[in-house]
DNA sequence: GCCGTTTCTTGACTCATTCCAGATTCTGGA
DNA sequence: TCCAGAATCTGGAATGAGTCAAGAAACGGC
């Protein structure tokens, strides 16, 4: 797991000020893979005492932007955050009780970024999304 | 293009009962691929005259379970819907504007539902959504 | 330590979507 | 064709994630 160090290394190689919300959202995003918006703010308000919601909203946004964190947000969910970004990893979503799991991808690093037609379009990322039913949810279904 | 008959025909196959208002949903569907649900309302009601919105969120709902139409929600967006079902197609999305575009599956039918590891759970679709810049944004960004 | 810029706080606000209760409409069987 | 039961539609209000704006506070280079 990385040190609070790492993050702020982080934050100054993306020419961002290294504030505490910051290293605290980053912190609770490594820590708490897919959790929502407001899990996180839970999550930074029992690490630094009163923090506003506005101020993570703001924060995960720029950490968004310069790419420290992805936001993920399959449909139907509200927006979760991870800091996985390494690797090319994917997701698999329980459509009855939401659990987000990663995968990795299937045939090597970035394999899935080759649509069979581009349309003209230029791509800088594919999301690959497995809907399905996680073990507990499929074995409680009649 | 499918006539009004054959949505009847769809609605009666799904044991839904045939209504103005799930024809005109199910029509403008199949005419706007795409479309958000605002569009939405207002084509139907360009169509039948007043209906209200709850109508339609509640024929998409009903629609959308029953596997006549397909809910997609890129990250950031609204809901949008389309009823082009039967092959395995995929999205491209521009990260500007906000427009999608179909893409035929690069690998053949359902290739992507095979991830490399399932955890357990029981996968029935992998969605796959392919983020970048349409030409015209492309071009438009310096 | 000081100053200019960026970031955080506070509080109100937007807007897609859902909930509710009552009125209406549809389907299958007689 | 008509009826009863069930599903659907209406209109209005509520929910809740996320955003906007203006002033206060914190960061980081000097």
């Amino acid at each position: 797991m990385p040190a609070t160090s790492d993050f702020v290394l982080e934050l100054r190689d993306a020419r961002l000020r290294v504030t505490r919300p910051r290293l605290a959202v980053l912190t609770a995003v490594a820590d708490h893979p897919h959790a929502d918006t407001d899990s996180i703010i839970g999550i930074v308000r029992a690490d630094l005492g009163e923090v506003s919601h506005q101020a993570v909203y703001d924060v995960l946004r720029v950490l968004t932007g310069a790419g420290l964190v992805r936001r993920i947000q399959p449909s139907g969910s509200v927006a979760r955050y991870e800091s996985q970004l390494a690797d090319n990893h994917h997701h698999l979503v329980c459509r009855a009780c939401g659990v987000i799991v990663d995968v990795q991808c299937a045939v090597g690093l970035t394999p899935c970024l080759t649509a069979s037609d581009d349309h003209g379009f230029t791509i800088d990322e594919a999301e690959v999304v497995y809907w399905g039913l996680c073990p507990d949810c499929s074995t409680h279904v009649s």
